[in-house]
DNA sequence: TAAAAATACTCCATAGGTATTTTAT
DNA sequence: ATAAAATACCTATGGAGTATTTTTA
């Protein structure tokens, strides 16, 4: 006999479960149907997949045949989900990653025209860093990732969505804030508050800046930007935070003030990415002219 | 309906013949039956993936449709050799890539005893530079890769195989070889042959010799190990070889010596090389074992 | 001794085969 | 005109259901 992807569909739904009936049950079928496949592909592959007990556990070759069964059937979901889009565009399931310090700020405001526009569209998000993103795209576990663009993303095709400006975050009354004009060496010698190591945005902070960390980087360090916007507060020093989340961040009866650089601004450059030659590259592009749109 | 493996495999075979009655032939079934499974597919996925005509060619969709079922099928053949491994060890297929510089030499004399161990074993061989071989190592079109350790290979388990000492090749008579002891600054100022850009060889060769590329590199490449002893044998320099290809590249009437450094040796360390928890690595050592006993 | 999985048996959906017609070049 | 694919129709395999027994913790 042949392995089928129901097989593949029952054994993953019993890995999922540990249990013959609750994974019929989860397959639509019933207690006997589940088990007689589960059966017959260890029949076929010659060897125990399963161990039967009062939980069903998997063996080491069930485990092995599980990884693998999960690998087809989410093949077979983007053979959907591709074949799907040249029927019409956008539609079937898109997993974007986006980096946590503009996911939050750029998704909201997009998804209600997103949702009008594209109907058929699912979008399946994931916050992480730009590294893991760039690992997730390469990986094929990701389609489509929403960072900052001009790094190293390996074989990937870019679509710029826009220039956000990092803006220097100062309790009002800063000696940073009274100037005419604020340039990007001014900071030299003011303490610099930074995200937790790891985060991307930190070496483009500093980047942004022509500083090298030390000197003037603070040590504390913040998890999230709401945090790093607190530490300002509390008087601890000043930052710079990407326009996008400042207007978010930044409320305004919390004391504190935001300052445009001069030019050259710092900035970064947000957009995204998919794995060159992708199929759906058609669809990407429609979605980042959507994001784009929404901007506006 | 849903879509089956046995659609998938039809449409794959449709994409290579291009012919119904073809693909239905390699599939071992009539050309109605193979016609209307395709049918079938074009109908759940709501789209046609077929251009019928005097020749049956892929439609965009179709193009996708076999992209990703080629995905599938391969990963089921890797489901059958996984679950496989855990009834015998070494059953199945192992994709293995190897240096163009390694496998020649390495391979043939190990092939007759794992036949003989192992006679389940299917070993698909595959000769490409480093570079190509860590990256379908990574991307999965590869299982296993025999190479020079110590480089970046991204997320592996490594497995010594020999340490491969480099020899000074010089046509019989050379200054070189009247020495009593050889060290690598004894190269200095006399033109050394090296392989074609792109070899990985060369920069092992420079960085074992402490030399820098430049100055005593000759300006003639050579595209083979083989033509480089014969450019050797022609007059126009000396080169490192390493100690593997040396026994069978240089015939003893060719007038050619070959000559060992003084410790510290220049060398290369070869093994195996596999993704970092891959299900057969027990396998892959296995057979590192067997290829480093043929050796001895 | 219960809960869980396997077995026994029936039914029907469907893949595949043969024979034939339709379609494209 | 002719090769190629679709259609019509039949057969049989095998997957799913119900009812029941066997297993095991």
């Amino acid at each position: 006999m042949e392995v089928t992807i129901r097989q593949l569909e029952y054994l993953v739904a019993l890995a999922e479960t540990e249990n013959f009936g609750r994974a019929a049950e989860q397959c639509f079928v019933t207690q006997p149907a589940l088990s007689a496949q589960i059966a017959q592909l260890e029949k076929t592959l010659g060897i125990d997949l399963i161990e039967r007990g009062r939980k069903a556990t998997l063996t080491p070759a069930g485990e092995a045949a599980v990884a693998r069964a999960r690998d087809i059937l989410e093949d077979l979901r983007r053979l959907r989900d591709e074949t799907g889009t040249f029927l019409s565009p956008l539609a079937g399931r898109i997993r974007l990653g986006a980096l946590p310090t503009v996911a939050p700020y750029l998704l909201p405001q997009a998804m209600p025209a997103l949702r009008q526009a594209y109907p058929r569209l699912q979008l399946e998000l994931r916050e992480a860093p730009a590294r893991e993103l760039a690992a997730a795209l390469q990986s094929g576990s990701l389609d489509l990732v929403l960072t900052v663009l001009g790094e190293d993303l390996g074989a990937v095709e870019e679509w710029r969505i826009l220039e956000d400006p990092f803006l220097l975050l100062a309790p009002a009354g800063h000696p940073l804030l009274g100037r005419r004009s604020l340039a990007q060496a001014d900071l030299v010698g003011h303490p610099l508050l930074l995200l937790e190591d790891g985060h991307g945005l930190n070496p483009q902070v500093l980047e942004a800046c022509a500083l090298r960390a030390g000197p003037t980087a603070s040590d504390f360090r913040a998890s999230s930007l709401g945090t790093l916007v607190g530490m300002v507060a509390s008087g601890l020093g000043v930052t710079l935070l990407p326009e996008l989340a400042a207007e978010a961040e930044v409320r305004s009866d919390s004391g504190l003030k935001l300052a445009r650089f001069e030019t050259p601004e710092p900035k970064r450059e947000l957009g995204l990415a998919w794995r060159r030659g992708a199929i759906r590259s058609r669809d990407f592009r429609l979605l980042g002219q959507a994001l784009k749109k929404s901007l506006e």
